[in-house]
Order: C-alpha cells, then sequence, then structure tokens
DNA sequence: GTCTATACGGCGATAGAC
DNA sequence: GTCTATCGCCGTATAGAC
C-alpha cells in the first residue's frame, strides 16, 4: 500500500498545474509524470486514461460551484433576482478558472459522446424550472413572451463565450489578465441589463 | 511536373471531407495520404504541415465571408440595419459552415500566439468605424450611452457561441441538424431584438 | 518539380515482472 | 503499487529516384 494516495495527488497536483498552464493537448503525461517525479505508467494506474485525468481536474477546480448554479436555477428567486445572481455567480467562477470554457468546449470538440457524462456540462440540462418560471412570468403579463430554451442560451453565450476568446480579445486592446478581469466584471451589469431589457414587455 | 496541381487538389479535397467530419485532432496525416491515395510526405511537401493545410481549407471554406462581413462593419449603413444585416450574414456563414467556430477555438486554444495571424479573426478586429458609429448615434441622443467594445462583443457572443455548444444544445433537446439550423434561423430576429433593445434610449 | 521509401523522436497506453 | 520494456500510433524530415 506504501503511500497510498500520495502518488495520487503528487499526479493531479503536476498535472493541475500544466494544464492550466499550456491546455490539454500542449501537456504530456511524460510532463506530468516528470514534474511529479512518477514513472509514467502510474498515471495510468491512478487514472485509466489522460482524458480521465483531464476531467478528474476539471470536476476538482470546479467544485460544487456548478451544482450551486444549478441551485439558483432551480430557487424560488424573483426571476430580475435569479437572473441577477446567475450572471454573478457564474462570471466569478469563470473568472477563478479562466480557461474552464476553453477546456470544455475543447471536450465537447474532441469527443462528443462525452457531453453528458462531463459532470460540468450538468448545469446546460435541467432547465425547465427556469423555463416554467419564464412562462408564468409571461403569461402574468409581466415579460414579453420569449422561447426559455433561447434565453437561456443567451444569457449563457454572454457569460462564456468572451473566455472562449480572452486571447483574442486581450490582443486586440492590449489587456492585461487584470485589464481583462475589469472588462468582464463590468460585464456583469451590461449582461443583466442587456438581458433585461429584452423581455421587458 | 505529372499532374500539376492536381495532387494538391486531392490532398485539399480528402483533407476537407475528413475535418469536418472528424475535426482536426482526431484526423491523422496518414488518414488524409491514404485517403487522397497520395503518399504521406506530399502533404508536407504541399502545404509545411498538417496546421497550415488546416487553416488554408478555412480559408477556402469561409472565402470572402468574412470579408463581407468586414465591409458590412465599415459601411456607411443605418446603425439597425447594420446591425442586422451583420448578424444575417454571419448566422448564414457559420449554418454553411457549422464546425468553423470549433475549428477557430481550437486552433486559438491551441497556439494563442498564431491569433492575428489567422485570416479569420481579422473579422474580430478593426472595429473602430462601428465603435465610432456607436459613440455619434449616441451622442446624437438616439441611443443608450455603450462601450463599444462590449456591445461588439455581445453581438458576437450571441451569433457564434451556439455552434460552439451545437452538439450539447442538440442532445438537450432532441435536435437533429435541421432543427438546430430552424433554432438557429430564428436566433437571427432575436439576437437583433436583444441588441437593439439593449441600446434604445 | 514531383514523388517514394524510410526513418526519427515523441506520444498515450499496456503487459508483465517485482 | 511500482517499474521496465515495449507497442502502435502520430507529425515531420530527408535522401534520393524519376
Amino acid at each position: 500500500m506504501a503511500d497510498k494516495s500520495n502518488t495520487q495527488e503528487k499526479i493531479i497536483e503536476s498535472a493541475t498545474v500544466l494544464f492550466l498552464e499550456k491546455g490539454f493537448h500542449r501537456t504530456s503525461v511524460r510532463d506530468i509524470a516528470s514534474r511529479a517525479k512518477i514513472n509514467i505508467s502510474l498515471m495510468n494506474y491512478y487514472f485509466r486514461s489522460k482524458e480521465i485525468l483531464f476531467e478528474t481536474i476539471i470536476d476538482l477546480l470546479i467544485g460544487g460551484a456548478v451544482s450551486s448554479l444549478k441551485e439558483i436555477l432551480d430557487s424560488d428567486l424573483d426571476l430580475n433576482e435569479k437572473i441577477r445572481q446567475y450572471i454573478n455567480k457564474y462570471i466569478d467562477l469563470l473568472i477563478s478558472n479562466p480557461l474552464l470554457v476553453s477546456f470544455v468546449l475543447a471536450i465537447l470538440n474532441h469527443s462528443p459522446d462525452k457531453i453528458s457524462k462531463l459532470k460540468v456540462t450538468d448545469s446546460l440540462y435541467n432547465t425547465e424550472k427556469f423555463a416554467n418560471q419564464l412562462d408564468e412570468e409571461n403569461s402574468k403579463g409581466n415579460i414579453r413572451k420569449v422561447d426559455p430554451e433561447q434565453f437561456y442560451l443567451n444569457m449563457l453565450s454572454l457569460i462564456a463565450f468572451p473566455f472562449a476568446v480572452k486571447h483574442v480579445i486581450n490582443e486586440k486592446n492590449n489587456f492585461s489578465n487584470e485589464a481583462f478581469n475589469d472588462f468582464i466584471i463590468k460585464r456583469k451589469d451590461i449582461i443583466y441589463n442587456t438581458l433585461i431589457s429584452s423581455i421587458k414587455p
């Protein structure tokens, strides 16, 4: 049994640093092994493949954040307040993990069959309660009629896409990482106002 | 000399099919060579690398579409009409090349240093005239004050992001490719209305 | 110029000895 | 649990035939 989970931890620690630094494709299992000072094949012993190791790390990184996003969506909050909180929490999550969007998109692109297995994409499903709430608010005359699926996609697009093109934004505007974060934080209000004004009766 | 450009064309034809079918990472140069019935090293002879071949194909696929997008943005059209045309043309382009967004994001993620060399990303730069137009319309009192950079990013996000998560959307809603296209075409109006209502005074 | 054959170093993964 | 050895791929480079 020896060090039990110590080796596993070393792999995760090293892999996390490298994945965050260079992304999935540019990090090799040999890189990970040499940084963790372990034998290459131990990576395959503890995790069955590089991809599973990667997904494990993603899930660890974002922790309960994704499920708390789902909680907001499923809560009984007032519609406006729900949208506000959802945007804020999502953007905070992505600011803490700026490569998350690219990672998830890379996986979706690389192995589309694994979509439903990814915990990260959980938040994209089960938007039923939110959809019902939009329908109800409309029938009360509080908001315009909207396709909930389209509205939710609008919200997601406005929140997530900028992180997918972070490099382009930074290069175009000569942004540092800090300047990018400032730019993104300003988006909290912008996205909220954009979404709300689009459903105002 | 033989068939002159015939070999080159065969490579491009085969590679296009495979890239569109399986994406960049899952297509090997050996796949391409065997499908084109040519020697592996000819790929390196005509194109210097797999990546350059890929970029060449992307540029061929989207042809003048990207530059015509830039033309719209730089035109003297009325703001509303400009936004409308830009959305419509962009979405038509992406419907014709549904993998384009994923491809570009994959390249951005894989080799961020090549951003400015990609012709496809040209459309993301030089939005100066559009920015000025937004400022002018605001000073005339026709629209609310907006950060042009944020507004343009909103537009781009709403247009492009859905294509990056096409697989998820299709799986969630049990969409066929046709149903996805219908869903996207409906977005032309939705995106227009969302953007316009966000700047209405 | 065009093409073939072949080889190089690196990759992710695995079988099997200890 | 750990390590060595090795497998079958990959993208790329090059020597040399036509």
